[in-house]
DNA sequence: TTGTAAGCGTTATCAT
DNA sequence: ATGATAACGCTTACAA
């Protein structure tokens, strides 16, 4: 077993000092020709490699980021993470997951034990109950100490700080817009508890596109589910109780829970009832009939939180505004509507 | 902005020394009550934390974990992570996700890169690529510097190191079992290229159960498909060609486009054809039939091999034999097959 | 051209 | 009961 070797190992072996063997390692020319290369051959041999925790501590930066997400299982936020990791990965940078599992104790627990020096700034998406109790003090705290926090998908107006989100309400808004130019009225909702502000703002959307277009709201028409399964009965009831042309749905589960129920109750999708769910995942890819969605383009959201984040971190000090990006979301048209 | 605290500045704006703020702070009982009191409230009120960079410095050991898995965005690999997530953080451990997209050059790199002092241990699935070429040195390497690894699901015996292992053979040899318990003789199997030594482990239980009981192994009911995805067509030719009684596929994807080519064929499932999958992913928990599938038990995998690393990276120097944790799947029955 | 020393934040050993 | 000092591995300003 040989250890890793470090500067001193180096110096002592060749009986130079240790600032010598960082210098000539760094091509420092005030190091002669000669010693450069002896250390440098001595290192390579022996695969030296700078410890990167005491560069950490030397320059007070980690290189290393820490992304806080609600759940892993959950194509979304694998998707983001993937974009994450690469971008993150091609500065340099490596990238420390915890899982908050929709848990504000856990959110909090998990972003203090990184904030103690592992890290250089946060990534992160609200969990559930953070939303629920709006309760953002552990946010402040870390902006104040000078961490830097992105905030992606799940974000509030409560804090200030860069955000990556997508244009809910505005794709929501074309999805109906979508049903009605294909012949739909009767248009369902099916979402969650409002205070997922995702949700929230998809229902505006939803709420918007129908006035526009001088249909009524029917609030018998907006099915509030509690969770992301296990709602079957719930949904069997709604489709057997109200007369539904085209549903949206807010998630992907929900959208692939209708089209299985609908179909089973004797309707045709997409021509008795059309069906947009959100989120472009596996689900939707094989179902049948291939389920339309919104495209969230969590990779690029990804991509996009980790620029923003990299880009403050290493300008600190030129104190840029907080910005908000969004990510377009698309309209992918499948058999679940009419085309 | 209010920076972190440090040992230092308490001790200066105390006005004691930094050793005994270290030692009040960890509640010796060297330092009177009196400066006990008086530092930890201090701190308390400050909200010191001590410095993980520092300690890590101290220590020589980070507390971290470093996990590299060939893709993200991939049920089973999703839920080992999950499950090594969730047992690190409960014994104080981080864990830093690097994703080798299946590419030998990204792993290597990755692992590189942690290794210099990022990390205590590693946790790893082999890359295809990694497989396919056989070669492991950079694994020797790690191993060699004492930095304990632990692979999962993907391993290889040219490595010795502790393991954790699904029972592939026994339980393809299982699902075999269920389809000629049921009353299939044509069985086929759909699987991928055999550098992948599950598929190649899955082969066998599906050849041993074959001739267990005495069904003649023919070669044209096996399929071998090049990637995980878009191979419809490849499929289609295979059931239209090929009378089959049931088919076991090697993952989730492959199953579920069985499942819906061989019903779009006009074949009853399970009646005419029974299916079986690897995974039990959301895919099969919304097909139509639902999928009958090997729950592989991510979570489960995942725990284990962290529990492994993390007990020998603590018992460091009791040098204990490698082991392999196997560990065992479970054949879910769903609607199919015929129970 | 090379070396010394201080410092990053902590802990542990050894004075006082 | 408290403090000085060295050490973890590295960088860098300053001496020599």
């Amino acid at each position: 077993m040989k250890s890793k070797i470090t500067l001193k190992d180096i110096a002592k072996e060749l009986d130079v000092s240790i600032s010598t063997v960082s210098k000539a390692l760094k091509n420092s020319k005030e190091i002669s020709k000669d010693t450069k290369d002896k250390i440098k051959a001595f290192a390579k041999f022996y695969n030296y490699r700078p410890n990167n925790i005491a560069l950490s501590l030397k320059n007070k930066r980690t290189k290393n980021i820490g992304v806080i997400i609600p759940d892993i299982v959950h194509h979304f936020f694998t998707t983001v993470f993937r974009g994450i990791e690469k971008y993150a990965n091609e500065q340099g940078y490596n990238v420390i997951v915890c899982v908050s599992d929709e848990s504000f104790e856990k959110e909090v627990v998990n972003m203090e034990m990184l904030a103690n020096g592992s890290i250089d700034g946060f990534i992160l998406s609200l969990s559930a109950e953070t939303q629920l109790k709006n309760e953002f003090s552990h946010l402040k705290e870390l902006l104040d100490q000078g961490i830097p926090i992105v905030l992606f998908d799940r974000v509030t107006s409560e804090i200030d700080c860069d955000k990556v989100i997508l244009n809910d309400q505005e794709i929501a808004h074309e999805a109906v817009s979508h049903f009605i130019n294909t012949g739909a009225r009767k248009i369902a909702l099916v979402t969650t508890e409002k205070f997922f502000n995702v949700s929230e703002s998809r229902a505006k959307g939803y709420l918007q596109a129908l006035r526009k277009n001088d249909i009524k709201v029917d609030e018998k028409l907006i099915l509030t589910l509690p969770h992301d399964n296990d709602n079957a009965t719930l949904i069997r009831n709604f489709f057997q109780n109200n007369k539904v042309d085209a549903v949206l749905c807010v998630n992907e589960i929900f959208g692939i829970q209708c089209l299985s129920i609908i179909q089973d109750l004797g309707y045709k999708v997409p021509n008795d009832i059309s069906v947009i769910g959100f989120t472009d995942g596996i689900l939707s890819r094989f179902s049948v009939p291939k389920l339309s969605t919104v495209a969230q383009h969590g990779e690029k959201m990804g991509e996009q939180a980790a620029q923003m984040l990299i880009n403050r971190m290493e300008s600190l000090g030129e104190e840029e505004p907080f910005k908000t990006e969004v990510i377009n979301a698309t309209l992918i048209k499948r058999g679940s509507t009419i085309n």
